[in-house]
DNA sequence: ATAAACGCCTGACGGC
DNA sequence: TGCCGTCAGGCGTTTA
């Protein structure tokens, strides 16, 4: 599921309880755990998270590329979502004492002390969650942001000539660029009237800095409208309502009137203009 | 160095 | 109504 924008906007609904009906965890102490899929853990056992988690306090969070970021007392935990998935924070408890059910797909859960708690929901159980002591061990191997400021144009267009491979699977590769997947990617290369399977370091300085002004756009677009949601898996986005291309094959370009087409580049659906987005 | 093929999973959808 | 193939916001490993 998730890009940049829809991790973002989980971010900030956990910072403003957004989509979370008000609810907040920063500042909660987790009780305890229920894991109900092992292998969403990437790199500690169920007994052991469970014993180093307990009694921790939520400091912060934020986000890296698309991991979820939680800064606890002495550990962070990190959560991706891959494919499908979402957050969820929630009362764990009615009034009368009971727990409140769980919902189909929750792979993990944390039990607050304060009674919330929040589900990492997650049906093709692609997705993971790490705790350790230095996340770099896992955030270190990322690429830059692509919102920084500190990423220029001179240090984009560096990057797309120092490799020669095409530019969807580039942009996409999160060692490369941190946080794009194949919506964004796809609305952002019809934008800049880029080939998907255009070589990165054949790219003129203008084409390069026009390709970054137009990730950006759609990236802050998508992050208005509360990321994009197409199916049942990730809800209360809005950013489908305005794809220029994704998913829209057989339909005409918004800009010619050429039908958009459906083909695969590195073994994903894509989605291009043929008239607007030429190889040169 | 680059890219393809494949595995990991569940569910929705369209065609027959 | 089923059943079957195809497809899906990702990413790591293996193979060419």
């Amino acid at each position: 599921m998730p890009e940049l924008p829809e991790v973002e906007t989980i971010v900030r609904s956990l910072h403003e309880g957004t989509r979370y009906g008000g609810l907040n965890v920063i500042g909660q102490q987790v009780r305890e755990t229920t894991v109900l899929w092992e292998r969403t853990l990437e790199n500690i056992s169920p007994d052991l998270f469970q014993n180093k988690i307990a009694g921790q306090t939520v400091k912060d969070v934020y986000r890296r590329g698309k991991f979820l970021v939680f800064t606890l007392s002495s550990d962070t935990l990190l959560m991706h979502l891959r494919m499908s998935g979402d957050l969820r924070v929630e009362a764990g408890f009615w009034p009368d004492g009971s727990k409140v059910p769980l919902q189909p797909h929750d792979r993990l859960v944390l039990w607050f002390a304060g009674g919330l708690r929040m589900a990492f929901n997650n049906p093709r159980k692609f997705g993971r969650i790490w705790m350790m002591n230095d996340p770099q061990t896992v955030l270190g191997v990322l690429g830059p942001e692509p919102l920084d400021p500190a990423l220029t144009e001179g240090i984009f267009l560096a990057m797309l000539q120092s490799h020669k491979r095409m530019l969807k699977p580039l942009l996409m590769d999160q060692h490369f660029l941190a946080g794009l997947g194949n919506i964004y990617t796809d609305e952002a290369l019809f934008r800049a009237r880029l080939h998907p399977r255009a070589i990165s370091n054949t790219l003129t300085a203008k084409q390069s800095a026009f390709l970054l002004v137009q990730i950006r756009t759609v990236l802050d677009e998508g992050i208005q409208r509360n990321g994009a949601s197409i199916d049942w898996v990730y809800r209360g986005g809005d950013f489908q309502n305005v794809f220029n291309v994704y998913g829209r094959d057989g339909e005409p370009c918004p800009r010619c009137r050429t039908e958009i087409e459906r083909t695969l580049v590195g073994q994903r659906g894509t989605h291009i203009c043929p008239r607007c987005q030429r190889m040169q």
